[in-house]
DNA sequence: GCCAATACTTACCAGAAGGTAAGTATTGAA
DNA sequence: TTCAATACTTACCTTCTGGTAAGTATTGGC
């Protein structure tokens, strides 16, 4: 999505901020720079259970494109690279909260319904 | 996804969010419902231009699987269905207002950005 | 008998999203 | 000289998403 078909004339703006976040990690990553502030790569990677190498540093970079994340590089061997939350990201956050409480509270509901409804 | 692979396990709210308004079209159908509280059919496809019928109901019947719509069926002819919103469906659409937001404010500002950077 | 209107339904197809696994580059330590 | 560690990169493949276009069912009007 990032370099191609993306910023295209959005309908409304949860279209433009769904552009940004569609992406089967990128709210985790968000999450995960939320909470630690700073991660490299091999953290992410390892905080995100089952996500692959080339899905990781797709979203990674997409996301840099997009302004949500900064990216730092030290020059030293073995590489270490950076990942941290732009000002951007922190409000893209912010706004998904009331999302993620939602989605919470419907995960409790259904839990409660699949528990009163057992196979 | 309706039937089949969701209601998965979640890892977190906005995952279990994404779940039930990821859909090309849902986000849409939601604020169209929102805005005219009844629509039909018919109504929804002029309302939602580009989508295809087939997509159309798939995206209903997975909303009304997921409690976020109410579909009432008019024994005429030619029938007549009407769809709206349930409170599910509202508070959802309340939890997404601050993503709308930072969404437009994004497409606002990338707008600014392209009109000082013109092709 | 045929057509119009409405709300689907179906078969088929193209493109996008994501996974797997192997390879690259750098340099210090063994 | 070979290996370990890190952060990618690439080729290839499968699955999912969504589009197209044609068909179905019902009944009143012409």
């Amino acid at each position: 999505m990032a370099s191609s078909s993306r910023r295209g004339p959005y309908i409304c703006g949860i279209d433009a901020a769904m552009d940004v976040v569609s992406g089967k990690w990128k709210s985790l990553i968000l999450w995960e720079l939320d909470t630690y502030g700073t991660r490299r790569f091999g953290e992410l990677r390892r905080g995100l259970p089952g996500v692959s190498e080339k899905m990781l540093i797709q979203h990674l970079r997409e996301m840099e494109e997009d302004g949500l994340i900064h990216r730092e590089v030290h020059r030293e061997v073995p590489p270490r690279v950076e990942y941290s939350l732009t000002e951007h990201g922190r409000s893209l956050n912010q706004a998904l909260r009331p999302l993620g409480e939602w989605g919470t509270q419907r995960a409790t509901r259904l839990a409660a319904e699949s528990a009163g409804t057992p196979a």
